[in-house]
DNA sequence: ATCCTCCGTGGAACCGGTTCCATTCAGCTG
DNA sequence: CAGCTGAATGGAACCGGTTCCACGGAGGAT
């Protein structure tokens, strides 16, 4: 009672009467230690309230059962699907996990140079940003445990998925449906990992489209193509300009289920019916994807954060990680946003319906009902 | 080149001729050091890579310059919002955080009790979680800093919103646009928190929601009222339910966004006109609320986040925080799913739309629409 | 009875910083 | 020129564990 400050180990080895060695093998259920000699320990550990210190341990032992995960913008789904699977792994094998959101890159950079830096993790798992070659340096140099999630990096163990595999799938699903005019939205790539992050999943899918259209026999039309900043409301813009068009595409692929439900507004908007008029495929199946009625290919963005943790664990315990490049299974999932061109939707007494205000600044207009 | 072991702080002393302390003390930028000096002193660092354990300064220093924040089911897009608010206030104050997320009251009291434990990280925040007394006199005992968002806690920093006003503004939004006849759909509160993570804010939602309904003179039906498991799929089905009975509803509070998605999927199923046939209001504001054009009271998740981590970091500087209880202001936020009773939507001419498929297990399923 | 093992244990050295105290020395005062 | 002041610096003590080595003693083998 006297004393505010905690207990440490030579408090509690004092107070039980035998060394500091002892306490220590009774805490980490060494063996080689007298179950009368254990008991007392424990009382006193008891009693003192005393914890030991993850800081001193960690430090001693050399090692912090801490792992960093570095991702994108928190705000996406599929980051934070991944990283529900990645922590609950890290979880059961009894990690702590610091999260670092990256929104541009000077914070990765900072992440990513600091982070192999000596003593604040036993590994890194960066999920969706391209590493330049002098961080990946960074982490060999320090030989930091470093392992990627849907990025892949020369030499380190990377969870991916094929995305120009995943490109032509969708594709191929519309065009089995009998479309032959199929629209392509997705991100404009900007390389310069300096000024972006540089994401470049969108350009492979767009070239899976190509080959699936090149491969049906038709070339993909440019005019069909449109690319730019990610985002439902690009997406929504480029919509409304295909559509626009004299000969409009029947059928949208956009590189993510965020753009196409962009595309899935845009349509809202101008009366057209999806899939009556207009077919819809996106990319990734974020749970919102399933709710909007919305195909899309499939990837296991859960399972992919988990498989990524799993790798890391097994590196952390000194095992061989196998293929580095592990590639996780792809899936077309067709929901109501894909039919065949012209077609009415499937339920033909599907009502009227809320009609969606995507725009980002609506408040609260407060116009009382004129009626009641 | 000679040594694989990394440069530590008496290498760097050694190779530039002084004293720790010297070198220290230019790591840290204080003063007292002759530029001479320090200059030497930076070159060696450069030279032998040289990066500080963070390990062994926060052992010295009795300080982590890290925060654990505490969540329920990452999964929730409500929690995201708060979390992503919370990390990029702590990432722009220089902490890092530690991600715990809680799924099973185990999971919880394990983090709650193992948190404040001497020397993991310098405070905590808790969102969303209530805690047992026990947990908040863990900390108490370990003097261990602690905020809490979306819980109140006696004697501990929170930053919350008025539950109930929130629940009285959905309902006079209703009544102001004319319905008499207004359901309500939320969770069944267990507050046996052995055994559930005991949220309770659907219950003071309700009560808002009766205080509107006798204010105006109506007592609550307590045939309109259901409330189950947390879900979208329990919402849809008891809005079946109430939409079946003989006398339905014109209009339903959910207690959430997420099971106002439920009301709106099985009206769409059922083929009941939103808002034309029913209104339907949520709350909490996700960014899904403004794709689906829900009408909702809007609580400001991301901002709650960033409060909670200035509070903590505030008290982190040794600062009284002042108000141990901090509103966050509601809003009203009309959308397309609120109108007044037996109105047709704004829109007269808005299309048939894609059909949704919420149910979980949906796969590709063929079947080709049946007209052209 | 003597020697050898091996178990249980104490405690010093160490992990890698921070901090404070003592010391040196340059520059200024009288 | 002695005395004083204060800036720059070296280094021991400390933060709180882990680990390894050495040692005492009990029990088994010969």
């Amino acid at each position: 009672m006297r004393s505010s400050r905690r207990a440490n180990i030579a408090d509690v080895a004092a107070a039980s009467g035998v060394g500091v060695g002892t306490v220590s093998r009774v805490i980490n259920g060494a063996a080689n230690v007298r179950e009368a000699t254990r008991l007392k320990v424990l009382a006193v550990v008891e009693q003192l309230g005393y914890q030991p210190s993850h800081l001193a341990s960690a430090l001693a032992r050399g090692t912090t059962r801490t792992v960093a995960i570095v991702v994108p913008h928190l705000t996406a789904p599929s980051v934070v699907e991944r990283l529900a699977g990645a922590l609950t792994v890290l979880n059961a094998e009894g990690y702590e996990t610091v999260v670092c959101s990256v929104d541009s890159p000077a914070q990765r950079d900072h992440f990513l140079s600091s982070l192999p830096g000596r003593h604040r993790t036993d590994g890194v798992i960066v999920m969706s940003l391209p590493l330049r070659s002098g961080h990946v340096a960074a982490f060999r140099r320090a030989s930091a445990p470093l392992v990627t999630v849907d990025v892949s990096v020369r030499g380190v163990p990377h969870t991916v998925i094929d995305d120009r595999a995943g490109g032509r799938l969708a594709t191929e699903h519309l065009l089995a449906l009998g479309h032959a005019r199929i629209g392509f939205i997705g991100d404009r790539v900007r390389r310069n990992t300096a000024t972006s992050l540089g994401f470049t999943a969108s350009d492979r899918r767009q070239e899976g489209y190509r080959r699936a259209l090149g491969a049906a026999g038709a070339a993909a039309d440019q005019e069909l193509i449109r690319v730019g900043p990610h985002g439902p409301a690009h997406a929504e813009a480029f919509t409304t300009e295909l559509l626009g068009r004299p000969d409009p595409p029947t059928a949208i692929f956009a590189a993510s289920d965020t753009q196409a439900m962009g595309v899935l507004a845009a349509a809202d908007r101008l009366g057209v019916a999806v899939p009556g008029q207009l077919s819809v495929i996106g990319f990734d199946d974020i749970s919102l994807a399933a709710w909007a009625g919305l195909s899309t290919v499939r990837q296991p963005l859960e399972e992919s954060g988990a498989e990524g943790a799993r790798r890391l664990c097994a590196l952390l315990r000194g095992e061989q990680v196998k293929p580095l490049r592990q590639l996780l299974a792809l899936t077309v999932v067709q929901r109501g946003s894909t039919t065949g061109p012209g077609r009415a939707a499937a339920r033909p007494e599907v009502p009227a319906v809320r009609q969606a205000l995507p725009q980002p600044a609506d408040s609260k207009s407060d116009r009382a009902g004129d009626r009641s």
